[in-house]
DNA sequence: ACGTAATGAATGAATGTTCATTCATTAATA
DNA sequence: TATTAATGAATGAACATTCATTCATTACGT
């Protein structure tokens, strides 16, 4: 019995590039909802409308799934960044740019989010694999950008510029998570801009 | 056949060393070392001591470990942050409790830490009901400081108390993060004070 | 043009393994 | 002896992965 084919566009070949992706797209509404162990890899295929098997032909394995996640989007969102930056001198303007597309980038897909900020860090596998390499690179372009300004003599020069990165990416992530955990919605991004200058200013009166 | 007649807590002996909290130290390393999908129940068992049944003894199930964790040591730490309070009436002071306790607990016990930081995110059920109650009161405390401290005058009445809160904790949250993935070992409570510092001076020259 | 062969993407039932949980039995204790 | 605690082998459900088979499409030969 013939379930799929049914409505392709004539013109639109049967991509292989385009199945990866909705099987992608699939397994991230999955797991995002259910929680990874939960999800089963035939309901992802099902999700996809695909045979079980054919997620196989895609994806080494479960695990692979959630790992390609992760680098298709983290690399998109690097590339978005990256674009963000370009000729931007003022490190204070730099930390808006880089805050505004963290929070931009999860705040369009919720599902995504939610891999992000909870599936993902459902083992210390994924988390090494995750903070070892991709985080660092953040971590230290948030710190440059700190250093920058502390050169240039706008920012206190005694401080930690890696503990205040740290802490940066802390505030950012908290906003992320707290926002997929709420039930009110409101556009994440629209945070992005206070975080920084409350960040940059301190809560003390000057 | 029978249908799980919960209800049944076994009575504690006192002549036995405390065979609940035993089998919860147990359940903690191994939860943290394998991650709890792939740790096995009669693993656990086997690390306290006991035979496997003997789980379903003092448990509901695996999830009732994991919840049990989190709520014995979580009561411990709000019970040692009241008594921190205790009569400090100066709002960044007990920040800086705060901050110290948060990072104190943690810091004190590796495995249980990563329990916190790592295990008990593995899915929005846990998340949600960890972030609704307890989180909830923890950052209420800690917008009360700051808006305790608008009201003094110390900080700047325009910044979102809400906001700050969700930062300092995402801040705190984030060093702890950082000590459990990091091979360097240092002491995780030295950074309250920094942290609370940058927070509240923040990063531009005065 | 027509028939035939080759290709390989896709399928989904079957397999085999992995555990959480149970419960009949035994040990300990009062 | 009666009561309660503890045991651990057995159970069976859940589920990732495999692979023999199907079938639409393309290439080839005449």
């Amino acid at each position: 019995m013939p379930i799929a084919s049914t409505s392709r566009r004539a013109v639109r070949q049967p991509s292989t590039a385009d199945k990866r992706e909705l099987i992608l797209r699939a397994a991230t509404k999955l797991f995002a909802r259910r929680g990874f162990f939960h999800a089963q890899v035939a309901d992802v295929a099902k999700e996809a409308g695909v045979a079980a098997g054919t997620v196989y032909l895609y994806f080494e394995n479960k695990d692979d799934l959630l790992i390609s996640i992760f680098e298709q989007r983290m690399q998109e969102a690097m590339a978005e960044a990256n674009a963000s930056l370009k000729g931007v001198a003022d490190p204070v303007e730099r930390l808006h740019r880089l805050a505004r597309v963290h929070l931009g980038h999860l705040g369009r897909d919720r599902d995504m989010a939610v891999v992000f900020q909870v599936e993902l860090r459902q083992s210390t596998k994924f988390m090494e694999r995750f903070s070892s390499t991709l985080l660092q690179d953040y971590l230290n372009a948030i710190r440059d950008a700190i250093t920058g300004a502390q050169h240039e003599g706008t920012f206190r020069p005694e401080a930690s510029a890696m503990l205040a990165a740290k802490m940066f990416y802390g505030a950012l992530d908290e906003m992320a998570t707290n926002w997929i955990l709420s039930r009110r919605r409101y556009r994440l991004v629209a945070q992005a801009d206070d975080v920084v200058d409350l960040f940059v200013q301190g809560l003390r009166k000057r």
